[in-house]
DNA sequence: CTGAAAGCGCTTACAG
DNA sequence: CTGAAAGCGCTTACAG
């Protein structure tokens, strides 16, 4: 009943209009257009205009007139028609893998709550497969309906490189650097060298590490998993300690992919007695399967993750906050920098800082490692 | 020096034109309008309109001809005209207390996967606080910007609901019935009671609640958190066991939140032997707490979640699924049901389906509690 | 400081 | 089946 008068009577006092759209007839409330409050005013609709907009050349008076009849008749200016007009949408585009995901979850909170301050709408795209990735950059999915884009942990391709560019829209990726767009992101590889030192400075000798492969199909190619493999890497060289291949093991960035590493590390031919997980909910998965091997953490193991997820703290998990809803507001920010000044020659590059968070996952080894080091096959 | 030709030198072979909008002189690329197409098929515009939208009235041969030199010189109609002008937006608003809790970004990533295969964009509106919701609500934010409006998780006061049957758009709510706009949720309290009754076929007599308040600045008043209450306490009395005020405790739903009431449960005159826990992330504050007061689940205590976290299989918890993505692709359909068909009389209310996910957290209690019954204060 | 008019790029009765 | 014209509701040179 009530239902059925929204759909078809739209409250009274409030003129309607039948527009035909699509399959189906849809009711649609027509409020006050410019050219009423213009009248109610005595002015033109342009003189409206600039007064609303705050544009310079009206008198303070004419001005302070129409913003009080506009407020009194309820005028907002038509967001599509105003957009015809100027071509600006007030609405940044993000562009993101997958929004079920914690990671994404709190760059598009932090990215959003920015936008939102400077008045802005946010347009979500989430790619969901590769096959959305190329739908996405093949059409030109954000002509006009943007005034600028946010990509999140992707590694452009050329063509995807080119597809944004043809949009000529300012472009800031998050969680990869570029030569072509702004970025923020952290120093993954620098993160990852004070993860293992922390193990390091610990006494460890046989770190292992679970690291993120390159198995998904979206964000497959992103810097960070390979950056911090790298640091973990240069981290052990710089204390002497030769690498192993069968202490370094890979799996999808998830709690499954963290348990497979992780049960893979424990057949190994020497069993390391700390690991560097490139993600916390990969950790998750790690510690998931210790418990299960009947191991404790830290005294047989010490666990290092990468992150701070919500979560980390109740597993007690060590770990690297690098400040993800921090990074989601720098990337707005600078996003909102470049729509309102000419930038500079080179793509603006930020670096997030990222820090470690000790808890009670890791420990120093329990029976004091001197002769590791010469225990390779 | 790349950037900057970005900015400023738009890819040639590609018209450009200046426009000044706001501040700043940005360059916006001008691609092909309609009236290029025509000329090249020699037919008018609307010929052309109707051609490329499927629209009926136009020959098979010049509709192919149409199609033809569109995709051609890449032709796209600009979504800001077609809106203008049709007053369709082809896009859906979701509107969410936070987008970083784990909960919502199921929601927007089943919602908007559907909403996406649609043809439609997703507009997303966090609340953020108490402030945001007012102003979302009192501004006519979404006027012309969307279709239709996904509500999440919000008991809209009645100034609210009148703010958005103004907009004249359907409305769909998720996780909360209404009388005046559809809805998509799960039946809380018969889902709470079939977690108790576990308890109680496994032998429990003495069964605990961490619930969700209502501290929440934003979700504030919302039925799931009453409802899992009120089947809790079904369950118990169905049983023959009185309630015991003592073994109910309350905390915002989070981790944070469900240790602080596990605390307080554990501090109970006399402890439960199960605990009924609103949802996951509670849960896993509670196991939590429960590791650090050196007791071990499900020996010493059961505990059983409510949503089946993506973690909450690593943290071997007992829980009930309420297949949260499918809420939100079922809202989205609902939603674009409503889009395409005049509905009938009442708003249509679709329950989702929940079930037990039975994981190690839950046991029968250690001892049989067969004189518990009278241990109340 | 203000106004009349053109224009943004489509869609849709209306007429043929 | 096709076209000419009006209209969607703004903004912005241009002229005064």
């Amino acid at each position: 009943m009530l239902w059925q008068s929204i759909r078809n009577s739209p409250p009274r006092a409030n003129a309607s209009a039948c527009v035909s759209g699509g399959s189906a007839v849809t009711w649609a409330l027509v409020t006050a257009r410019i050219e009423e409050v213009a009248e109610r005013a005595g002015v033109a609709v342009s003189t409206v205009s600039r007064a609303l907009r705050d544009v310079p050349g009206v008198s303070l008076a004419t001005r302070q007139r129409i913003k009080d009849i506009a407020a009194e008749v309820g005028y907002l200016a038509s967001p599509n028609a105003a957009r015809l007009a100027t071509g600006v949408t007030g609405t940044v585009a993000v562009v993101v893998p997958d929004a079920a995901k914690w990671f994404f979850g709190q760059v598009i909170s932090g990215a959003g709550a920015v936008l939102r301050a400077s008045g802005r709408d946010v347009l979500l795209y989430e790619l969901g497969d590769a096959e959305g990735r190329r739908r996405f950059f093949e059409g030109k999915t954000l002509r006009g309906r943007a005034d600028a884009v946010l990509v999140l942990s992707l590694r452009l391709s050329t063509e995807e490189t080119q597809s944004l560019r043809t949009l000529g829209l300012p472009v800031v990726l998050l969680g990869q650097g570029s030569e072509v767009f702004g970025s923020v992101r952290v120093d993954d590889r620098a993160a990852a060298r004070s993860a293992v030192r922390h193990l390091l400075n610990l006494g460890h000798r046989r770190i292992g590490l679970i690291g993120i492969d390159d198995a998904d199909e979206v964000t497959t190619g992103s810097t960070p998993p390979l950056s911090r493999l790298a640091g973990y890497r240069q981290s052990l060289l710089a204390a002497g300690i030769p690498l192993e291949e069968d202490l370094e093991q890979f799996g999808t960035n998830s709690v499954s992919g963290g348990e497979l590493a992780m049960t893979r590390l424990l057949s190994a031919p020497a069993l390391p007695t700390a690991v560097f997980v490139g993600s916390d909910e990969m950790a998750f998965g790690a510690l998931g399967v210790l418990r299960t091997a009947g191991m404790t953490v830290p005294r047989d193991i010490s666990v290092i993750g990468f992150d701070n997820h919500d979560l980390s703290q109740v597993m007690d998990l060590t770990t690297i906050d690098q400040n993800i809803r921090g990074q989601g507001e720098a990337a707005a920010e600078l996003l909102l920098e470049t729509l309102s000044t000419a930038l500079g020659t080179a793509p603006p590059d930020r670096i997030i800082d990222t820090r470690l968070v000790l808890r009670r996952s890791t420990a120093p080894p329990a029976d004091i490692p001197t002769s590791s080091k010469k225990e390779e096959t």
